[in-house]
RNA sequence: GGGGCUGUGGGGUAGCCUGGUAGCCUUAGAGGUUUGGGACCUCUCGACCCCGGUUCAAAUCCGGGCAGCCCCA
């Protein structure tokens, strides 16, 4: 290996150590930054446009089921934040406080909103009046704020990072729960479809679910490092919220009763899930679907012939405008250039000099094949979205290949834990307890349930890894970040 | 939550043990020759994480802080 090539680019191995190459891949691709506050990150431009795609994705799908956008306070005065017990208690240690203006203390401290239920839910029961009022299904684009003291992790763990929050009202657990569900899959158009995440979907434990929530279902991706990345979420709260802060309707007959609210969340965690699953060693791999220049095109100039190869290019450029093409005219040697576009993932490169001028034809790589090939001139307009599609198809089926051949499943304690050590994905029968899942983690160095087995496998019979005692039903297991 | 390691121009590093001139590679900028997988030459800009201590003198030693990485819970 090159030193000197090697330094511009990724030096850190994705299989060898995965944290020190995704915080490589982080700086040199120009995604994120560092800041002098600890946990906090700076989403530069190659992230944000990202970020930004999402959100437009996202509010197409929420559009068609009823979601509209608004927007709360960041801050949230400590009397609110304390009135759903299970609720504050969840958050309460991750709370970061305001407590001074200027020179003058406050008199009530305000809390930055860990997420916002507690601000919004007064204002429902203000507004929530008759029937008539439900549904009411309130979509937010905004940050928070868990101050957490584990390690940060770019995009994966930060103090502040950016999601979307639905706080949805109904009048009924079964419109709740219709309604859930096509959120998780509009959620899943963006997730599955765009970025090319696969996910498994499943339900919390008593133990795991949202501090507040009747019950928690998420998607759970598969990461190379063995982090599994809990994905979009849907939480069920039933009346608990409803409640806590009097958020009440009369019925067509007049009866007077509690709302049932869902929440949902999906987070900039998902823009680091999809770089570090698709990225590679020599840099950043982007699902062309949410790519915003989906083609790069080198000229490759010979001396005397520039005017012609940079023509060509120019007119290609032209010809190809619907995928937001860079032409990179810079006087830098090609090498350098494909090295430069790879890092920064753009999904297809295409090449330009006399020769291919002459057989009227262009030089093709994709980011994530190694063979280059030709297409004719007349042939690209046609075949590129076929190419993108291609690799967006690729990348996707890799994925999840990735997501199931690391699962395994066991009854015995022993191999569960070897399991764990080869960073699997496990799935054994366990008890309903809470002490059972906290000693499931210490027994297994930190590994935690996912989620219940969404195909409800038969537990008849099978004891309690973990307890020795009856299990109540298969979990699913891993490391989390 | 516990332990270990590390912090030097934009990126990668040497120097630290044994205190005294911050060296190298690269990027970036300028000019020239080049251009089919990180070209070459010349010139230029640019750094000792922060606070305190020891000392004639601190990147170097000591203390504290902050930040990052690794391992364990």
């Amino acid at each position: 290996m090159d030193e000197k090539k090697s330094q511009e680019g990724l030096i850190a191995k994705k299989n060898e150590n995965f944290t020190e190459w995704f915080t490589q891949l982080m700086i040199k691709s120009k995604l994120a930054d560092y800041t002098d506050i600890s946990g906090c990150i700076v989403l530069r431009p190659a992230s944000y446009s990202i970020w930004e795609k999402i959100i437009e994705e996202t509010n197409k799908e929420f559009k068609k089921i009823g979601v509209e956008n608004g927007y709360f306070p960041l801050f949230i005065p400590e009397k609110l934040l304390s009135k759903e017990e299970d609720h504050v208690k969840g958050f309460a240690p991750e709370v970061a406080w305001v407590t001074q203006a200027g020179k003058t203390k406050l008199n009530e401290r305000l809390a930055v909103r860990p997420t916002s239920e507690a601000i919004i839910y007064p204002s429902y029961s203000k507004w929530i009046r008759s029937w008539r009022d439900l549904p009411l299904i309130f979509n937010q684009w905004c940050n928070v704020v868990r101050w957490e003291f584990n390690n940060p992790v770019p995009f994966f763990r930060t103090r502040e990072f950016l999601w979307n929050e639905i706080h949805s009202v109904f009048s009924t657990k079964e419109e709740a729960i219709i309604h859930g569900e096509k959120v998780i899959k509009a959620y899943n158009k963006i997730t599955e479809g765009l970025m090319a995440i696969p996910g498994i979907y499943g339900q919390k434990t008593e133990n795991e679910k949202f501090a507040g929530a009747v019950f928690t279902k998420k998607v759970h991706t598969y990461l190379q490092n063995g982090r599994v990345i809990e994905g979009v979420c849907f939480h069920y709260d039933g009346e608990n919220f409803a409640k806590a802060y009097g958020i009440k309707f009369q019925d067509k007959n007049g009866e007077e009763k509690y709302t049932h609210q869902n929440t949902h969340a999906i987070t900039t965690r998902m823009l680091g899930t999809m770089f570090a699953l698709h990225s590679d060693d020599k840099g950043l791999v982007i699902p062309p679907k949410m790519a915003t220049n989906k083609i790069v095109i080198i000229p490759l100039i010979f001396k005397g012939k520039e005017k012609e190869v940079l023509e060509k290019s120019r007119e290609i450029k032209k010809m190809l405008s619907k995928f937001n093409p860079i032409l990179d005219e810079t006087e830098n040697s090609p090498g350098r250039k494909f090295a430069q576009y790879e890092l920064n993932g753009i999904p297809i490169r295409i090449e330009i000099g006399p020769k291919e001028i002459e057989k009227k034809e262009v030089g093709i790589k994709l980011r994530n094949e190694k063979e280059k090939i030709k297409i004719k001139e007349h042939d690209l307009l046609k075949k590129i979205p076929d190419l993108l599609e291609k690799m967006q198809k690729t990348l996707y089926e890799n994925a999840k290949k990735i997501l199931e051949e690391n699962q395994k499943k066991t009854d015995k304690k022993s191999e569960m834990i070897k399991f764990v050590n080869e960073k699997q994905i496990v799935k054994i029968p366990l008890k309903n307890s809470v002490e059972v899942e906290e000693n499931l983690k210490s027994e297994t160095g930190g590994a935690k349930v996912l989620f219940i087995d969404p195909k409800n496998e038969s537990i008849e019979g099978k004891k309690c890894i973990i307890s020795g005692e009856p299990a109540d039903y298969w979990v699913y297991i891993g490391k989390t970040y």
